[in-house]
RNA sequence: GGGGAGUUUCCCGAGCGGUCAAAGGGGCUUGACUGUAAAUCAAGUGGCUCUGCCUUCGCAGGUUCGAAUCCUGCACUCCCCA
């Protein structure tokens, strides 16, 4: 299984365009060659579509090969025109440093796991020394700007309004460079990257032959899409990023399980290690059973334990039987703060608690689940209110001790969705 | 410049003196069903201290026991004739 990678690239659906089959097959059939995809800092974490270019270098090092990843500090300094219509805002040099490093931890956390020796690599490394006079002298006067003209990625923009910039249009030369180096230090010759970075790894494939003689190759995934036309990772709120911050485990675990079906057979294959006998079994459940969603399953457990680790499922699978309607009890407050982490949360003073206790309607308005008392009303009355998933049907009920589920914290929900955390904190 | 029509609750759109918080549709919310989908069905959809009370029908006045509905003025929109 593990022999050949360039067809399983190919049965997975990987493969969009690469160079000559044979002579890349010929290359990788020695264990040890070490394959590279270049990851640009734009922000402090990556999102779910860099997920492609990574569970592929997982499997470069699954197939006995070294992966390596290149992080863009220097390329990130100005930006890669490809697949973008508009000139980009440069970034900060500590903005792209403190990015740079964040990117680099999110790599190793997925890549280390893989069981081969890892490469994290940064082109601001080797490219800071150089001079501008020497870098045209060395590289730019091997490049016909006739070839560099008639990529598509520059085409596009120049026929646009807003035309790019000379520094956008050098980015490609930065690129081709790097894999030139990469070729010099690592003896690197394979390089990965999605479908709009044809023209950057052609370009260095070029100035490979012409500097060094040397047969480089390349290989380009297609551009993860969703059948309703929207990118991979893309939803109503956002980008799915890898980093816990910014999308947390639930988050993340959930958006491979929403997947319709279509879109949850494609990933499979591309994004997870599932064998070819898992897909069949898993495509013929889909259609004898599609309620069970077990595609999916597979899917946000592999990845979110990929990107999450054991822990980050664990979360998320608990989170994911409170959201639907597991009772919550037996929580303490940090495991509630973990789980509902998404949700808005509000604060009252506990003392509010005592007594009387606190209208369940203020609460519901309190914490914006009602935009009136009124709402809330019929929100009970309709039996959409619920207290630590328990319904409350009593339009008069009051909040005391008895309905928190931490320490000090109990969770409202209004109809199926609308969660809000209220912590009751000693003060006044 | 002259003549006519209109302005209704989130949107469209009925209503033309009391039975109007205002038909119907859309949207939205909740529930049922379901695959955490779509479709479908049901309920709700001005506010509140809620079997009652308060505030809404372009704006300001007026008539009337009572006005979204009638009258006057103002603002805006549209149509037709010059």
């Amino acid at each position: 299984m593990a022999t050949d990678l360039l067809s399983d690239f190919e049965a997975r659906g990987l493969v969009h365009q690469s160079t000559d089959a044979a002579a890349l097959r010929a290359w990788l059939a020695s264990p040890g060659r070490r394959v590279y995809a270049g990851f640009d800092p734009t922000a402090d974490s990556l999102h779910v579509g860099h997920l492609v270019a990574l569970v592929l270098l997982r499997r470069v090092a699954a197939a006995g090969h070294e992966p390596v990843a290149l992080v863009g500090g220097a390329t990130g300094m100005i930006g890669d025109p490809s697949g973008r219509s508009e000139e980009r805002n440069l970034l900060s040099p500590t903005e792209l440093a403190a990015n740079v490093a964040a990117v680099e931890r999110q790599i190793r956390g997925i890549l280390e796991s893989a069981g081969q020796r890892v490469h994290v690599v940064n082109n601001g490394d080797w490219m800071r020394g150089v001079g501008y006079l020497e870098f045209l002298r060395d590289v730019g006067k091997h490049v016909p700007l006739s070839q560099m003209i008639a990529k598509d990625s520059v085409k596009s923009r120049l026929e646009r309004d807003g035309g790019l910039s000379y520094t956008e249009f050098s980015y490609m030369l930065l690129q081709a460079w790097d894999f030139v180096h990469l070729s010099d230090a690592l003896d690197c010759r394979l390089q990965i990257g999605g479908s709009d970075q044809w023209g950057n790894i052609t370009a260095g494939i070029d100035l490979g032959r012409r500097l060094r003689s040397r047969e480089l190759h390349g290989i380009t995934c297609p551009l993860l899409t969703k059948s309703d036309g929207t990118k991979m990772g893309k939803t109503a709120s956002g980008a799915i990023w890898l980093d816990p911050k910014r999308t947390s485990p639930y988050r993340f675990y959930q958006y491979w399980i929403n997947l319709d079906d279509d879109d949850a057979g494609r990933c499979l294959r591309r994004l997870t290690e599932a064998s070819p006998q898992e897909w069949i079994a898993l495509d013929d459940a889909r259609t004898t059973n599609p309620a069970a969603r077990e595609t999916q399953k597979r899917l946000a457990e592999e990845l979110t334990r990929l990107v999450h680790g054991e822990s980050g499922l664990t979360a998320a699978q608990a989170a994911t039987a409170i959201f639907f309607g597991a009772e919550i009890a037996g929580l303490d407050d940090a495991q509630l703060a973990e789980i509902f982490a998404d949700v808005p949360s509000c604060e009252f003073p506990r003392s509010s608690l005592d007594g009387e206790g606190l209208a369940l309607i203020d609460a519901l308005v309190r914490t914006n689940l009602a935009a009136t008392n009124s709402k809330a009303r019929q929100t009970i009355q309709q039996g959409g209110a619920y207290v630590n998933n328990r319904r409350m049907s009593d339009v008069g009920h009051r909040l005391t001790p008895a309905d928190l589920a931490g320490g000090s914290t109990l969770v409202l929900r209004s109809g199926k969705k609308s969660y809000a955390v209220v912590r009751f904190t000693p003060g006044a």
